[in-house]
DNA sequence: CCAGACGTTGTT
DNA sequence: GTCTGG
DNA sequence: CCAGACGTTGTT
DNA sequence: GTCTGG
């Protein structure tokens, strides 16, 4: 799945990739981003893109109790499930990204790798959001990651992954009117050999830890 | 009709 | 909100 | 995803 | 064990 990622380019590189107007908000590279924190999302905006900051975790509209909301949703059933058939109708957004987390499980440990394109570069992934509002408080938008089954690379660490939005798609995601046939085809795992795995540091275990030398190799 | 569920991950 | 189960 | 907390009483 | 917070 995809519970940890990484956006470590720089505003200037992000904006002119995503083709959105100038940051209207702080930015930072971030080299551990957690569920339940403000990451970056780009979306339609009145026939535009605009890239702005959104919760990681989706509150279905309906749900009167703020939770923490669901920070992925399955593919495979994404365009059905109640809790998210709408925004994946009519609420898209990429999630700029470049690299993700996984948790490798055996009986004795979980260990950390990183996965960041082999070709380099900023990547998206396929997200939906909600906004949602409770009585006396003020509107929340969160969005939700994708997933689908892990590819060649991930498989290895994990059997699930984020679904990638190749650059050339990535339109067509973000476009109310592409019909549901034609975004059924961008839904599958990253093509084998895209992505390069590397051995990291448990300490990126801890959400407060949020710094560059995250990414360099484990020792052993 | 109303009541209750609605989701992901992993694990066993 | 919207669907399923009773 | 992982880390860290996990309680009681009364009162406003 | 299970929930909340980041």
């Amino acid at each position: 799945m995809c519970g940890r990622y990484t956006l470590t380019s720089d505003a200037d590189e992000v904006v002119e990739v995503f083709d959105v107007p100038p940051l209207a908000f702080a930015y930072r590279p971030r080299y551990n981003i957690a569920p339940g924190q403000e990451a970056p999302v780009v979306a339609r905006d009145r026939g535009g893109r605009r890239m702005g900051l959104m919760r990681w975790g989706l509150v279905p509209a309906w749900a009167d109790e703020e939770s923490g909301g669901f920070i992925n949703a399955r593919s495979e059933s994404v365009a059905r499930t109640p809790s998210f058939r709408d925004a994946f109708r009519r609420r898209r957004c990429l999630v700029p990204a470049d690299g993700f987390y996984e948790w490798r499980r055996d009986a004795h440990a979980r260990t950390p790798f990183h996965y960041r394109p082999t070709a380099g570069g900023l990547l998206s992934f396929a997200g939906i959001w909600e906004r949602w509002k409770r009585p006396g408080q003020e509107v929340r938008y969160g969005f939700a990651i994708l997933t689908t089954a892990a590819n060649g690379d991930v498989a290895p660490v994990h059997h699930r992954m984020p679904v990638v939005v190749a650059p050339d798609r990535r339109e067509a995601w973000l476009d109310a009117g592409t019909p549901a046939e034609v975004l059924r085809t961008l839904l599958v795992p990253a093509p084998d050999g895209s992505f390069a795995a590397r051995r990291v540091s448990t300490r990126v275990n801890s959400p407060e830890v949020d710094d560059a030398t995250l990414l360099e190799a484990a020792e052993g």
